[in-house]
DNA sequence: TATACATATTGAATATTAATCATATGATAG
DNA sequence: CTATCATATGATTAATATTCAATATGTATA
């Protein structure tokens, strides 16, 4: 299948995981160790999906000693998130029922 | 893995035929045959893809006889690509080399 | 109603993705 | 410099998605 930045960029997003992370860091940075306790998954979970996050630079990363804080680029994430919830509520609120 | 309506909405356009196809439409309607011609894709593949465009409401549909002219919702699908556009020329631009 | 054409659906093979385990690297305190 | 905590990477397995071939359905017309 092809790869081009525009499908990186939407597959991206079109993970759970992902979006709970952008969603968590939606109010200030983040540590890894942080985010995988509100999360509640493993530390090698959180890493995998915060380097693909970061791949497209929906997220940025501040190293402060051992500690690596994550934070949303919101420059794209949010007005793309308002956009999609804006979408969903108009048109996709059945959209899980498979058909 | 877990589906929520916003996994499904951003899935759905990460993929590059469905993608080929909301930007043939963007010309305006088609109908299958048009869209295999233009595309170069078999038939049954062109279907699915629309049945899923179709599923998140980023397409209509409008029946004349035995065609199916596919349109776009441009309402999301256009503020979205404009975004995405924005985002990938910045950020993205060395995405395909896997790091 | 029989035939042709347009499109949809089903099922199987293959490719892609996600989560996890095991392990490696990196930073700091002692 | 070594022990510890924080995080990253690589490999494997399980779940999902994609494509295609075969087939079904739907529409129109002779």
């Amino acid at each position: 299948m092809i790869e081009t930045p525009y499908t990186i960029f939407f597959r991206t997003l079109g993970n759970q995981t992902r979006l709970a992370i952008i969603y968590t860091l939606k109010s200030g940075e983040k540590n890894v160790t942080e985010l995988t306790k509100v999360l509640k998954l493993k530390q090698t979970t959180i890493s995998h999906n915060l380097r693909r996050l970061l791949r497209c630079q929906f997220i940025k990363i501040r190293q402060d000693g051992p500690f690596r804080y994550y934070s949303l680029n919101k420059e794209t994430i949010e007005p793309i998130l308002k956009l999609t919830d804006k979408h969903v509520n108009k048109y996709c609120k059945n959209l899980c029922k498979k058909k």
